[in-house]
Order: structure tokens, then sequence, then C-alpha cells
DNA sequence: CAAACAAACTAACAAGTGTTAGTTAAGTGT
DNA sequence: ACACTTAACTAACACTTGTTAGTTTGTTTG
């Protein structure tokens, strides 16, 4: 539990203040004002605003990936498969609400790393989508166009952040396991 | 069929500008180039950017307000008020899917009519748990947290607009049954 | 033809933008 | 006592922002 660098100090705020008004809203003196100093001094602890932004969006992103990586290495049924995704999701989201909302948001205003962010997204979703397709095949899951199911799950869950602040009561077990019934259910043939 | 103002293709124009970038980071002289014109110019026409982004996005959230009233008027099953639900949102969105793009990223940055907006979002919501709570004690819909099932069927609905233009050859009448498969059958019972 | 309108232009403004340079002051380790 | 690090500061920069004022030009209408 070693104590917050200042750095990261900044990049947490900042992401706060994404998620409330945008990148592109966000100033540096909106940033300086937050963390209570000015904005020139924010710049003994970062290189740029670009660089905020890219610590938060491609972290995060590569969490994602991990998780993917290990919801593929299991040999689970595809629906177990699906569970474990929407677990990874209320995961990294709970974790980490403020860097969602930037990603969610922001992710076009990625300058040198956009490319990079892209494709980790779309590896992500073609991941996710042959899961969907195996499964189908195997009669677990109903044969809809895998494209229309991974957009509908995926969206609920790419936009966790913007509900699981709002109620302090909602427990993440019930929370994941509610998911699991309203998306799941939809799906299992 | 009476041919668009000049007006109306400003702001249809800033609408897709707004949907690649978002409101904060469009400039009247990025808008002015997309019009072939000069900042200056885009003034003859429209007050100010503000008016812009209020033009855009407080038309389609009376559309689903008018949209909502009519469902809730009609006396069908809950399930098929949902259905119904579905359709609108895929109506409107399907005819405008800049500005849906603006609503959802860029409602934040409305001032004078934010919390008008603000308003017709939150009676939209009391109406679509209200149906979902009335379908529970009907019996028709699975007696999960409400919240929880509205978080995930709307946050699916609001984010048709990144998904309908993507592929040219989903009709919108197949996108809306494929939708209720997937959003209803993991709601009924 | 004259009046009115629509739609563009140039020039300018005050305020705000991200960022750099150079400096100061308070701890920390040797 | 010494140099080093951390973290703040002031001042300034070149550029961009939304917007206004005043003007010009072509088209429509009485």
């Amino acid at each position: 539990m070693k104590p917050e660098t200042r750095q990261q100090e900044i990049i947490r705020v900042a992401a706060k203040l994404f998620k409330e008004k945008g990148y592109s809203a966000v100033t540096m003196r909106d940033l300086a004002t937050a963390m209570n100093i000015k904005a020139a001094s924010l710049y003994n602890h970062i290189n740029s605003k670009q660089d905020i932004l890219e610590s938060i969006i491609i972290s995060i992103a590569e969490q994602f990936t991990e998780g993917m990586s290990s919801v593929q290495e299991s040999n689970a049924t595809c629906i177990e498969k699906l569970k474990e995704i929407i677990a990874l999701h209320v995961e990294v989201s709970s974790t980490n609400i403020y860097g969602m909302a930037a990603l969610n948001h922001d992710w076009m205003h990625l300058e040198a790393r956009l490319n990079y962010y892209k494709k980790l997204r779309s590896d992500y979703e073609n991941d996710f989508r042959n899961i969907l397709i195996e499964g189908i095949k195997a009669g677990e899951i109903s044969d809809i166009k895998p494209d229309v199911m991974m957009f509908s799950i995926l969206t609920t869950l790419r936009s966790l952040y913007l509900w699981i602040p709002k109620k302090e009561d909602v427990n993440l077990q019930e929370l994941s396991s509610n998911l699991n019934e309203i998306l799941i259910k939809g799906v299992i043939k």
C-alpha cells in the first residue's frame, strides 16, 4: 500500500474532471484549480494533457485485453465465459469509474496512441464475437445475429460506470448476478 | 418536402461534427469550413454555438417524451409496451444518428436548457421504470431489480446510434425484432 | 426601377488555450 | 555543510476561441 505519487494523484483528479465535462472541455487551469496549485506546476509531474489521457485510457484498455485472454484460456462453456466477461466488466468498471468514462467518451481524442487503442478494442470485440459464434454452433446460445447480441451486451457493460456510483447500496456481487440474469437469459436458447 | 433552410443545414452539419469530436472540440471555424464559408458568416443564420446544441438535443428529447406519452396511452400489456419503446428508439435513432450522439455525449454542455433537459430525461426514466414495475406486479416480467433492468435495456437503446450506421445491410425492421428477442427474452418470466 | 432580403465577406476583439523558462523554498540523504 | 530532489511559484509565449461590427453582392419582391 505505497501512497499515491503526485503524478498518480493528478491523473486521478483529471479522470474525475474528464468524466464531468469531457477531455476537451477540461482545461489545465481547471485541473490545477482542482489540485489547488497553478497550471504551470502540473508540468513538474506530467508531460502534457494528452499524456494524462493516454495514461487513463490505455491502462484500462490493457486490463480488458488481459482479462479477455484469461477468459479464453479457461475451457469453460460459452455461457460460463460470458459470465466471466460480465464479472470482468463489473470489476474493472467499479475500481475505475472515472477512467471508464474517459475511455467511453474521449478515446477519439487520443493522438499518438489512437491506433493502438483501436486495435485493442477491435481485437477484444473479435474475441467476444467468436465466443458467441462458438456458443451458437454448440447450441448453447440463440441463433440471432452475433453482432446484435454483442452490441447489446457490450454497450450495457461499457456503460456500467454511469450506473455503479449512483446506488451506494448495490453490492457488486448482486449487480453481477442481476446482469447475468438479464443479459444471459436473453441469449440462452 | 420543402427544402432545408440554411439554418437547418448548419445544424445538421454541426451535429455530424459533434458526433465525431464532441461539442467542445468542434470550433465555429471547423463548422464554417465544413460549410465552405467563414466563421463569421454562420452568425447570419444562428445565434450562438450553444443555440445549435440546444436545437439538436431538445428536439430529440421532446420526440422521446412524446413517444413515451403515446406508449402509455395504449392499453397494451407491459411486454407490448416495451416492444413499442424499442421501436421508438430504433425509429428516432435511425432518423437522427448524429443528433443522438450529441444527446448522449454532450447534454452536459447545455447551459440555459440543462435543467429542462434533465427533467425530460428523468420523467422518461420514471415512466419506463413504472412500466417495468407494473409488469412485475402483473407477473409478466421477472422479479429482478427494475433499476437494473431499465439500465440494461436503456443503455443499449441509447447507444443504437453507434451501431445503426455501421452495417448498411441491417434493415431496421430486422434490427427491431432482433432487439425484441434479445432484450425482452431476458426480461420475460 | 427601387426596396428589401439573404448570405456571404474582412477585420477585429477580449478572453482563454497548452505549454515553456526560470526561480524559489522546503525537505532528504551523505 | 553539501548537493539533490520535490513541488510549488511568476511571467510570458504564440495560438485559438466565440463573437461582433460593418460592408458587399446578388436575388427576390412591390
